[in-house]
DNA sequence: GATCAATTCAAACAATTGTTTTATACTTAC
DNA sequence: GTAAGTATAAAACAATTGTTTGAATTGATC
């Protein structure tokens, strides 16, 4: 009865004795709500399963959050907020060759990937919004996409002498986020295809290398390729669906 | 009463009168299943949405496939059969140029992934596989997606001549597959990221031929590559989380 | 120590969803 | 035409899940 949880009058009523305190469930709660969501994705996450996760009630998620979307766009919001500091400021070196910047960006992607201690969901709620876009929450995500997405844009079509808008840039950047992304969501399948894969920071890093070195093969040599090539490559010899 | 709708059961029901005919609604609800999941995923999927969609009933998929389970366990199979046939028919022609064979793969999967008339759902449902996997069927999936990971394997250990065990071969065959499945869950994403994003004939042509170029790059000068460099690359000028 | 608001808790509610049941139409063989 | 088995339909069931409620607890302030 004392309580108003709509939207705003739930900030009202944290503001009036704890400004701005930490408060533990809360905390909790999101910190676990975070690792649910980003392995399990929004729907296949339960309320119950992250309350009991964070030694909270069921009713905690809707004091603190109003809903469980009001949970995961606290989730997100927090992920993306980091993401974009991150971004920022590895932006900072503007001074260093764009290879490495290219470099410092993947590793620093594939690292955040891997470690669990400091996890960063995003690129894996990222994933995850991908492949079941929660109808509310897209645009959020893409706020927080946009922006890294249109930096590795500048970035690469600084490198291959294009603007941003080009095709070609957007291809290209978008075959690097699928390297990375493969791994965001490869928890399940790369340990399920790769046997003795293993976690160790030397693999990290080889990962990280091969897929800067993968990319940058292909950067890297556009210029001359692009113009030793046409328009229309050659058409392969084999075709997809053959006769017999 | 009549009914027993255990595995073994709805099979020997169904075998007693019409050995191999097509069962309309059967048919009918697997073809649609197969579209709902593979991009509602397992989960989202409700049998209902399915049903009204097939216009049957709710209790056919029951009748037809026993419960929600084996209704899916169908359509990857199905899936699976048709990635098989696929895969061995363009494994045929190994007389092409690895290049190519490797071209013609990646063109059929784009293409497979874009055109809606004859949708092969084996892909995008192995994306979402990968994002959540159903407890019961990552063996399936697998089992469909081994035979083509390991032809891609041996595919690239050929051209860069090292065994499909390496761990570069791998890390390669990953690159190449991030690529492609960054597409299979891309629609909503991609399509927000990339306003003018149209599905051309054209758009998907150039897509298969760039993931191709990409790739191609690399590839083709790893011997090269490999002796040129050490094992350790340069160390990123830009740190990724710098001090101030 | 009493008061009052904030927080937590156990229980219940309502909606969704997979599944089952019971009855009815339909087809096929005799 | 009748009987038997198959297929479909409508309704109900049971379990899960997001959400709410109202009481109990806590902790600070006077």
């Amino acid at each position: 009865m004392s309580k108003i949880h709509t939207s705003v009058g739930l900030k009202a009523a944290k503001r009036s004795r704890k400004p701005a305190a930490s408060d533990p469930t809360r905390d909790k709660l999101l910190d676990v709500a975070g690792r649910i969501f980003s392995d399990r994705g929004y729907r296949a996450a339960t309320i119950r399963q992250i309350c009991v996760a964070a030694g909270a009630n069921v009713a905690a998620v809707n004091y603190h959050f109003g809903d469980k979307l009001g949970l995961y766009t606290e989730v997100v919001r927090q992920s993306a907020r980091l993401a974009e500091f991150q971004a920022a400021q590895i932006a900072l070196d503007l001074s260093a060759p764009p290879e490495e910047i290219l470099r410092a960006v993947i590793r620093a992607r594939i690292h955040s990937l891997f470690r669990g201690d400091r996890p960063d969901w995003n690129f894996r709620i990222m994933a995850h919004e991908l492949a079941q876009p929660t109808p509310a929450l897209r645009r959020l995500v893409n706020k927080a996409g946009q922006p890294l997405f249109h930096r590795l844009l500048g970035l690469i079509g600084g490198m291959i002498g294009l603007p941003a808008e080009d095709e070609s840039t957007r291809l290209c950047a978008i075959s690097l986020l699928g390297q990375i992304m493969v791994y965001a969501l490869a928890g399940p399948l790369v340990t399920a295809i790769w046997p003795k894969f293993e976690l160790t920071p030397d693999q990290v890093e080889r990962i990280a290398d091969h897929i800067a070195d993968f990319s940058l093969s292909y950067i890297q040599n556009f210029r001359s390729e692009t113009s030793t090539r046409s328009i229309k490559r050659t058409r392969p010899a084999v075709k997809p669906r053959a006769s017999k």
